[in-house]
DNA sequence: TTTATTTCCGTGTACGAACACGGAAATAAA
DNA sequence: TTTATTTCCGTGTTCGTACACGGAAATAAA
């Protein structure tokens, strides 16, 4: 092993206490400007890093985490996945002494995601995990976590320049292009309809992006021999809106389905309730039920994000920068990845 | 944080030394058998966990790993990737005291393999990352690998039931079922060609798995509407295989080309030299030049598989087995990923 | 010059585990 | 009973960093 520098060293390199050193690191008090500059100098030349062991074993300070997402609605719901993740990330780090404690809001409830963060900067964790999915109280939450200095990262969406310690999760558009490659080269002749799930698209920025970019791949590549369709279905509760959706179908010729969320086994219902044929569908994220339709092939493609990975990430971007001390990169833009029946059995499970 | 127990919390319930828990800790000595059940007791009902900080820091113990995989022939070469992602974790690991010593062998060379493995045993290190190219050869390192105790996991390809700690690859004949329906998709009529850039097949299971999924696909799915052919292209150097693939290409009617590795951009060239049109290509890995064409639109799919994460997850496993003690998950086939223009900058940089 | 105040810095202890040394108690051999 | 041997266990030091306490030196105020 490459010897380590330690502070011992420093000191007698420099020819001043243990004390002294420890008092440059951490500007604890008063040092006279020559031998702080001696001992900054030896530290650069020698590229002294501190012994994380020897440090978090003498200081025995232990970090608590916060996280606020969606509350999923069922155990199969999407939110669980990320949070899978950070169970595990966090599991991994109960060494190091790292504790969690999870809120989570009501998605169509802004005041029930405020109450939720004010909780949080009641309890001083030493970061916190956020999906600002409602855009004005999450700008007065971050506000007021910066001013208490607890770092945060975001994630599945972002807010930009937001002091955050970092975004992760997935480009939109970019994952709408995709789908829009995909769709093109499944349907050859016949309509395209994209079809929203969902009960308010205001906060719902995803949904309008992946709609987006999926335009544009076919504006972009001047496809031109399917038409376009979009349609937004805001209520699964009783099954009405597949009929229409049904006559959607069968009026505007439609041959290809693209579902901008992990709703898409809604649709593959809907082809089995049919029995239609010749139908392409996309759709988003692994879903249990959305693999059963996809090896079922009434699904062809299923985009999808690494949620799990994402849960996994957040916690262990703060990880290194709370615990470790160690300096992070911004960005993370997670892997658009394509499924289909035949790769699955590859990304179902979260190693 | 949870209080976790300590050795001396210990001692002082069982009214003994810590030096004595020590020795049950660690059977160091000898203990009476009633002294050493009551400390096992207490180590048992408050759930003792040894502080992994005070434990490194006290016995400074530092792990060498080596590494045994083929020298790749240019910086661009595959095996500079398995390599980033290895050096990256070992990066990580520094502050664990954890050091890697790389050796690598002439892909065209057994004896050359079979020697390098003789340096790594007289080494003597905490753990081996191998990517057994070599199947004799392989076998009588990892014998002896077994007969000093020393952790290894194979990369790339594996062998079965060998004693290994893990394997880290792909699932070759799967993502030939992925190739083949991507290509089937997109090559409406015309005939469709498997090309191996290999010098020799014997020590390439891989791109033999491959092309049997590949073949599979069709069979399975009941799609004949074109015939299917295999060649190899053994040597590279000079141009003249192009002339006699490009002739193949045209009496066979050929408008689809699946390359069963990374050596694609080969039949890339080939198309931008002789122009062709309506031929869809696919193949493996995003290189430099991969990437290059995959842009430009020339190759529509490349089939990946994170070689940089391979890299860093191996040296993971044997860091996670050797330095933590934790128990480890065999398994490891890595995710098949379907590469295109338009999500390929999020699988490009690896985090 | 003496006393008060500020600036600067050394020493000592704690964190929890690992390990070495050697001493006391128990048992066996003389 | 004395000596030798085995069984058992306590004490003390170390790893590298964090942090508290307080003392010496330098400067300012009396």
């Amino acid at each position: 092993m490459h010897k380590q520098i330690t502070i011992k060293d420093i000191a007698e390199k420099a020819k001043v206490s243990i004390g002294t050193v420890d008092r440059v690191l951490h500007n604890r008090s008063e040092v006279s400007e020559s031998t702080r500059k001696k001992i900054l100098n030896i530290i650069e030349k020698f590229n002294y890093k501190p012994n994380i062991f020897a440090s978090t074993l003498a200081s025995k300070k232990s970090a608590m985490f916060a996280t606020l997402m969606p509350k999923p609605p069922s155990a199969d719901g999407y939110w669980n996945k990320p949070f899978i993740g950070i169970q595990r990330r966090i599991n991994e780090l109960v060494q190091y002494g790292v504790q969690i404690q999870p809120f989570t809001f009501n998605q169509f409830n802004s005041n029930n995601f405020a109450n939720e963060a004010e909780k949080i900067l009641k309890l001083k964790p030493d970061g916190v995990v956020l999906a600002p999915f409602f855009k004005k109280e999450s700008l007065t939450f971050i506000e007021q976590l910066n001013e208490l200095n607890i770092p945060f990262v975001f994630i599945d969406s972002e807010i930009k320049d937001a002091g955050q310690l970092g975004y992760i999760g997935q480009n939109s558009y970019q994952s709408g292009l995709v789908s829009g490659k995909l769709l093109d080269l499944m349907v050859t002749d016949g309509n395209i309809i994209v079809i929203h799930f969902a009960k308010e698209m205001d906060n719902q920025n995803h949904l309008v992006q992946r709609e987006k970019g999926f335009y544009d791949w076919f504006k972009n590549n001047k496809v031109d021999k399917h038409r376009l369709f979009t349609t937004e279905v805001t209520d699964t509760k009783n099954e009405g809106w597949m009929k229409t959706v049904y006559e959607q179908i069968n009026e505007k010729h439609i041959k290809g389905i693209f579902v901008t969320n992990s709703k898409v086994f809604n649709v593959a219902r809907l082809v089995e309730k049919y029995s239609l044929k010749d139908i392409k569908v996309i759709g988003h994220d692994l879903l249990k039920e959305n693999i059963e339709f996809l090896k079922k092939d009434i699904v062809q493609f299923l985009i999808c994000q690494r949620p799990e990975e994402q849960g996994y990430n957040a916690i262990n971007k703060l990880f290194r920068f709370v615990v470790q001390k160690r300096i992070i990169a911004t960005e993370n833009y997670t892997s658009i990845d394509i499924v289909t029946k035949e790769n699955v059995d590859y990304y179902k499970e979260f190693k």
